[in-house]
DNA sequence: GGACTTTTGTGCGCTAACGTCCATAAGTAC
DNA sequence: GTACTTATGGACGTTAGCGCACAAAAGTCC
């Protein structure tokens, strides 16, 4: 079964004990998304909630000048839409598809009819929340203290475990964009990476040659991010070190 | 009834239906937090969740080397503790009295317990949450964009928002530790702003003179931030910039 | 009123990242 | 293969904020 047939590569949706999985998964529809294409802007209604299977969204800030800066990035471990449940509605953050592929969506009223069932789901997505909570936290503190190519590790490290393979696509002007940087800072630490033999890229095909090094290379904030997460939704882990270092043989 | 024996004086509480309110505040006991005090230590478990109702509680990640960053202050308008209820139980965030004062707190499983009735408590806990969110989320953006007197501006607003007077007790090293920068570059910004008229200052003493004045002086992310609250917290909005004016008076 | 602590002020040199502008290279269309 | 677009590389000068070291006030204690 592939990622565009089967929910259940979600990790969220993977988890749900039957009867809830049976309620949802009977208002649930596949849809690709596109590089690029913005699922929510910001302070939109947002219709739908979506999971994806192998795509990856960025959560960003907007503001007013244009200027931006994504506070999480939501793979297969997670949803986008946490404002449906939350109560809220809207956001003012702008989700964008940072890496294209497959997701499920679910209408807003059947996400909160079952959410408000007050069973399993509605831990399970609450769980999340706090988790990307974290997530924010510490780009927060991520974007105060640390370096640009340290941020960049991060980054790198965090697209890498969201995704099936040790290579990404994305030119340096779209990670810029991720990160808040310029442009030619992103170049900058990327040669750097490159000429240590960490990375190689070529026109907006990034592979990452030796994992252990550019863990080394980033800051603390990817393992905070990545140990809470396996705690606070201990059934899919993202990657570990070993089995991250197992795709690279 | 002053602060420390009315619990209503926090907005959350106070918006909550009788039922909902008898049942909590059954289980609910004033305390007094002192100024620095911490009442919950990255990743330690949380035996209560705290309503402040003159006190301000500033939410810290810290990191390995000790550098830190506030990423959102909590006052009368929320609570101190959502891990509680999101399932994960601790967080990896420190909370520290940023202004001393009065709070109510609640032991984990009552809370967690009404929280789990799935009424009024949680869809206002919830929404809470939201909010906090937002917070964090622009903390994150204005860390990475807005200069640092910017950032000092933004900081005294949402401060003062939740005190009562026009003054604020806070050195600049403790200003400084919050927004995660220089004490140097903090007394710069407000050397600055007392120039210019906008506030006064004198050991650990800040009065604002000129709120407009600040107002313009901060970045967008204040009233972002702030309209937000309004929106998601209908119950009880922030002082509006004509509010504010009026205690001046 | 003198010794101390706490808080604020100031003056360095230093560096990471910025804004800008333009050059090269690698693909793409025809 | 030539023209075009897109992606990356490199070179300016500029600047905000850092780290450090120390001076000057402003309170506090005795």
């Amino acid at each position: 079964m592939t990622a565009a047939t089967n929910p259940k590569r979600n990790e969220l949706l993977a988890t749900l004990p039957a009867a809830a999985w049976v309620r949802l998964s009977a208002n649930m529809e596949p849809v690709e998304l596109r590089l690029g294409e913005v699922i929510y802007e910001s302070g939109a209604p947002q219709p739908y909630v979506y999971f994806p299977t192998d795509s990856i969204i960025s959560l960003l800030f907007v503001m007013t000048n244009g200027d931006s800066a994504e506070i999480a990035i939501v793979g297969n471990e997670g949803l986008v839409g946490i404002a449906l449940f939350m109560g809220g509605g809207t956001t003012p953050s702008r989700a964008v598809v940072q890496s294209g592929g497959s997701a499920f969506r679910v209408k807003a009223k059947y996400l909160r009819n079952e959410f408000e069932h007050a069973g399993a789901l509605q831990e399970v997505l609450l769980r999340y929340t706090q988790a990307l909570v974290t997530q924010m936290g510490q780009t927060a503190v991520c974007n105060r203290h640390h370096s640009l190519e340290q941020q960049f590790c991060r980054w790198l490290l965090m697209s890498l475990d969201r995704l099936p393979s040790n290579e990404l696509s994305m030119t340096q002007e779209l990670i810029a964009n991720m990160l808040g940087v310029r442009r030619e800072g992103v170049t900058e630490a990327a040669g750097r990476l490159q000429n240590a033999g960490v990375i190689s890229y070529s026109r907006g095909r990034i592979t990452v040659l030796d994992r252990p090094r550019l863990e080394k290379l980033s800051c603390e904030c990817y393992e905070v991010v990545r140990q809470e997460f396996a705690r606070l939704l201990p059934w899919a882990p993202l990657p570990t070190k070993a089995s991250a270092a197992q795709r690279h043989r």
